[in-house]
DNA sequence: CGACGCGTTGAACATCCTCAAGAGAGGTGG
DNA sequence: CCACCTCTCTTGAGGATGTTCAACGCGTCG
């Protein structure tokens, strides 16, 4: 069952028949990862993992035993892009309980020397994937504390509620405090406090490893979140023929 | 004369003859921009330009009138690679005086259709782009203000002299101190005392458009540099066989 | 039971920001 | 030539923001 990887792949530009053809004829293992677990490590090539069921962090350990959390993967993300040529320069992790669908590290060498279609279908996907990191960057250069965590939160949950993957202004995040720490450069305490005000004002929280939005109008202000900032790289033509509402429906 | 074009993306894995010829029959148009004046605007398509002389910043403004840097271009870098298939996300200014070498939007849409082992170094391309903006999303979330200023004087130097263009621990970086503030996400006159500082120490100092480094050592350990982190996104196999020292001369 | 991970809190402190102001260099116009 | 800008660098003072250290409660698990 590829069909997911396709769909994936397609909503970086439709993908031709051909290329539909060709990603069904690729293997396809499924490996189930448990929170925690290592999905693949640093230097490991790329298997086109897709992200099938979970969430996922990828990381970096620091020499001075610090991390920095880059980016979190949802259902449906390309996990390994950023090992395409050579070795990954950071791991990913599993968050929650998670399934990994991946095809061999030779199909993917294949596919990236013969499929020009979809190797350019695959450039768009890390020319996404870079796009999303400045955005961390402006958060994590430019924002407050609160802003940063209010941002997250509604990244986590537009992401998600885009799959049909959160009901009732809910949606899976099973993370702890030093994890979502992490990924703002805030320190554990600090993280704590932030989130404590959020949840007594209102906002949102974060409690057994789900995320509740209680206030999206208000969570997405003091985040500046703009959905925008977050979308798979399209042609102009696309956008136009696809548009889509602005305020997630909580 | 493409040749430095050619050169530039040999860098991310050896071109064939073809894509040599191919790149000689490319267009390019020359263009000076003094300092200050913007390169290309958000939106805009990408036309494989090339900073060939000069140093530039990517950047994005934000809505409450502050900014935040991506990353710093040096010659042979190309900066308009986020516009490959769609719009720029963000700005790329001149800092000093420029050198832009282009070819028009049309060939780059030519080549990325119809020249597949050419879109492959692009991809690589964009993949060190993403490597190097994960090292600085660790600056800004992981590292004080000290270590952020050092690292990114370090890199400035180190990717400078990489390219010949360091003598006796000078090179250029046409900036002000706001440029530096913008770019490690620190406030203008916070910026200034690690700046002071650093000069105090006997480390480096920028004065008049130059960077001057006193103690690479010192600076580089305060910074925790690591030159790995910036180098081209390439084989193992190429790596192996040009290995290269891991310190600067200075 | 004890160990461990996680959330929680308080207190003291370091870092960094904001505001305000002045110095110096360079440019422009009277 | 001088007055008057503007831009940048510079410094001080006060305060907001975020960190570190230390401790405790709670639940889970061996």
């Amino acid at each position: 069952m590829n069909r997911l990887l396709i769909a994936s792949l397609n909503r970086f530009g439709p993908l031709g028949d051909a290329d539909r053809d060709y990603l069904l004829m690729c293997s396809q293992t499924i490996t189930p990862f448990e929170a925690g677990q290592r999905i693949f490590g640093a230097g490991e090539r790329s298997r086109l993992r897709l992200l099938a069921r979970g969430l996922a962090v990828k990381q970096r350990l620091l020499a001075d035993g610090g991390r920095q959390i880059f980016g979190i993967a949802v259902p449906g993300d390309l996990i390994d892009l950023c090992a395409l040529f050579v070795g990954a320069d950071h791991e990913v992790v599993a968050l929650g309980a998670c399934e990994v669908r991946a095809m061999s590290a030779r199909e993917v060498r294949s596919m990236v020397r013969d499929q020009p279609s979809l190797l350019a279908v695959l450039c768009r996907a890390v020319l996404t994937e870079a796009q999303t990191q400045r955005h961390w960057m402006v958060g994590l250069g430019r924002r407050t504390a609160p802003a940063r965590t209010a941002n997250l939160l509604c990244e986590i949950y537009w992401r998600q509620n885009t799959l049909q993957l959160a009901q009732d202004g809910r949606c899976a995040f099973p993370v702890v405090q030093s994890d979502i720490a992490d990924a703002l450069g805030l320190s554990l305490v600090h993280t704590h406090r932030v989130l404590r005000t959020l949840r007594e004002e209102g906002l949102a929280m974060v409690r057994h490893g789900v995320l509740e939005i209680q206030d999206w109008d208000r969570l997405a202000a003091l985040g500046a979140f703009h959905p925008d900032d977050l979308r798979p790289h399209q042609d102009l033509a696309d956008r136009l023929a696809a548009p889509r509402s602005t305020r997630a429906r909580v």
